[in-house]
DNA sequence: TAGATAATAGTACGAGCGTTCGGATTTTTT
DNA sequence: AAAAAATCCGAACGCTCGTACTATTATCTA
């Protein structure tokens, strides 16, 4: 009932903690259970199984990220001060998450080749943010803060191109800076699709 | 003696295929074991430990790169002629590994938070890639191939980027055209520094 | 407060892990 | 061909994993 819940939920935030860490195939019961000073089958029993635990820990992260990143950007104004807004925020988030790591980016590399529930989260999780992204993309186009004529997709691949760089640098290499590389790369990739049309054109064709 | 170092290669050869699919972590000698139609104590006899195992893998893995990616292209003239052969060969190594899995990129995500030598081994590995990569750059920047006075290592840092991309939209979300996406983002890329110098100032600030 | 129900602990299981060791077998050397 | 050395197997160890089952304790309800 009441009290049952509580706990699962403080649970599940351990596992979060454990998972963004050690990636979500290193999330174990055992450890978790010893994080939350319980037994093994007293954390299991609030969950059928591993695989759900695992899977209630993907849609926690995703729900932290929705009320992070995606809600506080569309309040922004259509076009490119939301697209700015989602990215600036995006980078502060994957900043932080440089301690502690990044369950979309990890599980992407744990579930690339694994079949089943998990992945299809995961895929989901990552096809609705950049959806998210390329309708921001798409209005800034139409409200002509970007130019036409060039192929949305690639401006939302090649930003997330720059948050994979920046964690891979910062977390990976721990090299200082790889923040400010993020932001300086999105710069000028607003920049070159707002402004310079004719430099452009291998683009189009 | 002769016969040991035979098995002992194509174990290695076995278990860089594995690593790849499954991630260093996933890589467990029993499984070798039956892929090698041997015991789990006649593979173990090959290596000190799973550990230096893993290492070996690493360090093949390192030799294969270098044979395929770094020494066809230092045959390129120096300047861009050389870095765009560098890129080019590293989208095509990639995108070939789209089937397999990458061990730099999976290895990146398995040892961000976890020391040792395999960590570091990895580690020194991407260092000297990106250093080889920057040297390319400079290099490009004297001859004037591309212009002056911007951040070598950022452009470093986005053609990393572009790769990290082509990995996650190929092998995690199974998107086609990930690798025209990554290559018409190098071009852009060279194209901005190779051109228009003035609206890059607010890098060179 | 008594009874029902939910929540947690304890124990045990089978499986897989890396690793050790002694002996059998093959390969190389003399 | 005999001796030496390298190679491989088989069994076993201690460990950790997820999970099932049975009690015991805590919490909620009537």
């Amino acid at each position: 009932m009441r009290k049952g819940e509580q706990t699962r939920a403080a649970i599940l935030d351990v596992a979060l903690e454990l998972a963004s860490r050690n990636g979500l195939e290193g999330l174990t019961i055992g450890l978790l259970a010893d994080r939350m000073s319980m037994s093994k089958s007293g954390v299991f029993a609030h969950f059928g199984s591993r695989e759900d635990l695992q899977l209630e820990v993907v849609k926690l992260y995703h729900h932290r990220f929705e009320q992070e990143v995606f809600y506080p950007s569309i309040k922004e104004t259509r076009g490119l001060p939301r697209l700015v807004a989602m990215y600036t925020r995006w980078v502060k988030r994957v900043s932080v998450e440089i301690a502690s790591g990044c369950i979309y980016i990890s599980g992407a590399v744990e579930y690339d080749d694994r079949e089943g529930p998990i992945r299809e989260e995961l895929v989901s999780m990552v096809r609705a943010w950049q959806g998210a992204l390329l309708r921001s993309v798409e209005q800034a186009i139409e409200l002509k803060h970007l130019h036409t004529g060039f192929d949305a997709e690639q401006l939302v691949f090649e930003m997330h191109g720059l948050i994979l760089a920046l964690h891979h640098d910062a977390r990976f290499l721990r090299n200082p800076g790889a923040v400010e590389r993020a932001r300086a790369g999105f710069e000028r990739l607003i920049e070159n699709y707002r402004n310079s049309q004719q430099s452009q054109d291998h683009q189009a064709a």
